[in-house]
DNA sequence: TTACTTATTGTACAAAGGACAATATTTAGT
DNA sequence: ACTAAATATTGTCCTTTGTACAATAAGTAA
C-alpha cells in the first residue's frame, strides 16, 4: 500500500470528501468531524483525505470513511468535483466529494484518527466549515434534493419502519413546503408501501400506522408498469 | 505556465475530458478527434488532456477543448469524475468529464495538436473509442437526458430560430418516444416562446412558423410565477 | 383547381392535483 | 364510562393537466 508524504513540496494531490447525511427530528443532517490537525484545526469539516496512488475511487470512500468515523459498509455516491488550485492552502489538491444516506440510530459514529470530535449538524444550521467544506455540503445538498425528487432514497434516511408524517417531514423539510396531509397521502398513493399491523407507540394520540419500502418490490413496479417515481 | 511531462514514471495525474453534444439530422451528436499518439492511436476518442497543477478546472477545460477542436468560448459544466486506477494504460490518471451543447451549425470545428481527424457521431452510433470513454460519453448522455427533462437546455442544441416540429424531435429522440403531436404543443405551451413572423424555408409542404426562446424571458417567468421547466 | 403534405387547433374524456371538510382512533383527565 | 384533546385517515368538490383522436389551415406541385 502507498503512503503519500503530506508536504510543502507536493504539487498534485487527489482527496475524497464525504458527505454523509442523515435525518433526525425533523431536519436533514450532515456528518461534521472535528480536525485535529492543521490545516484548519480545531474547525469543523466533512470527513475526507487523500485518495492513495492506486486506490479505486469507491474503496478510497470506503477507507476515509471508516478511518474517521468508524462507519464501514455505507453505499457511498458520487456528487461532485472540487478543482480550484486555491482550496487548500498547502497546495494543489483537487477533491471529489462522495456522499451517501443513512438511518442515524442504526449506526454509531465514532470519531477516530485526525478527527477529534464528531457529530450530526442539521444542513440548515452549518458552521463555517474547514477549506471550501461549505461549498461541498451546499452542492451535495442540492443534489440531494434532486434526487430526492425522482428517486426513491428519502428511505434509506428513514427508519426501517416509519409513519407518512415521518415521510412528508422528510420531505416538507427538504422542499421547504408545507404540504397538506391529505393530498400528500395522494401523492404517495402509487408508491408499493408494505402496511405494518403495528403502530406507533409512545405517544399522546391516536398512533399513526407504519409501512416500510421493499426495493425489490418498487423495482417490480417499475417493470411490469409505467410508473415513475415523483414527488 | 507548467509543463506536465507525460512518461512512464508518473504515478499520480489530472486529466479532463470534454463531451461536446450538438443536434443534426434529428439525432444527438457528440463531437470525436481521433488520436495521432499512443496509447489508443488512431482510436476515436473525446478531446482531453492532462491539467496543468496551477490551472483550475474551467480553465483547463476551455483549455484543451481549443487546443483539439479550436472551439472557443463554450460554457462547459461538470460531469462525472472517473478514477478507476486500471483506466490508463500508462499509470493513475484520474479524469473529470466536462459537457457542453452547442448549435452544430454555428462553430466551425478543426482537429488540432495530436487529434489527427474530428467527427460528430449520433450517441446511439459510437464506435469502440479510446479508454473508458464509451463509459464516459454514456455516462454524461444520461445526465443530459435527465437534464432535459427539467431544465430548457435543449434550446442551446438548437437553432436560434427553430420551429416546434424540431422541438419535438430533439425530445423524441432523447427520450425514445413518438409524441402525438398536438398532445406536445398542448405540453410547451406555458413555455414562454418568443413567436416569429418568419416561416420554415424550402420545404415542399406548408412552412412551420419559427419560434426562439429567450432565457431572460425566461427567468422572468420562473420569478413571477409559480411555473417550473417540465416535460 | 385539385391532390398532397405537413402545420396547427379543437373536442371529449380520463387522470392528477389542490382546498378543505369530515370521520376515526388513540391518550389523558374527570 | 364519558369527554376533551390531539393527531391519523378518508372523502368530496373542483381545477388543472394529460391523452386519443378528429378537424381545419396553409403551403407545394401538378
Amino acid at each position: 500500500m502507498y503512503k503519500i508524504e503530506f508536504n510543502d513540496f507536493f504539487t498534485y494531490s487527489f482527496s475524497l470528501d464525504c458527505v454523509i447525511f442523515g435525518f433526525s427530528k425533523g431536519k436533514i443532517h450532515v456528518l461534521l468531524i472535528k480536525r485535529a490537525m492543521e490545516p484548519y484545526k480545531n474547525n469543523w469539516a466533512v470527513p475526507g483525505d487523500l485518495v492513495y496512488p492506486d486506490e479505486d475511487l469507491p474503496d478510497a470512500a470506503q477507507r476515509i470513511l471508516f478511518e474517521l468515523t468508524k462507519l464501514s459498509h455505507i453505499e457511498l455516491h458520487q456528487s461532485q468535483t472540487f478543482g480550484n488550485p486555491k482550496r487548500h492552502p498547502q497546495g494543489r489538491v483537487i477533491t471529489n466529494a462522495y456522499f451517501a444516506l443513512i438511518r442515524i440510530p442504526d449506526f454509531s459514529v465514532e470519531a477516530a484518527s485526525w478527527a477529534e470530535a464528531i457529530q450530526w449538524t442539521a444542513v440548515d444550521e452549518l458552521p463555517e466549515l474547514a477549506f471550501d467544506h461549505n461549498l461541498i455540503v451546499n452542492s451535495t445538498y442540492e443534489l440531494l434534493k434532486n434526487k430526492l425528487r425522482y428517486e426513491p432514497i428519502c428511505f434509506d434516511m428513514l427508519p426501517e419502519r416509519f409513519t407518512l408524517n415521518e415521510l412528508q417531514q422528510l420531505y416538507d423539510f427538504a422542499f421547504e413546503t408545507e404540504m397538506d396531509k391529505a393530498n400528500f397521502r395522494k401523492k404517495i398513493k402509487p408508491i408499493p408501501f408494505i402496511a405494518h399491523n403495528e403502530k406507533q407507540k409512545n405517544v399522546k394520540h391516536r398512533p399513526a400506522k407504519l409501512f416500510s419500502f421493499d426495493s425489490s418490490t418498487y423495482q417490480n413496479k417499475i417493470r411490469s408498469t409505467d410508473y415513475q417515481f415523483k414527488m
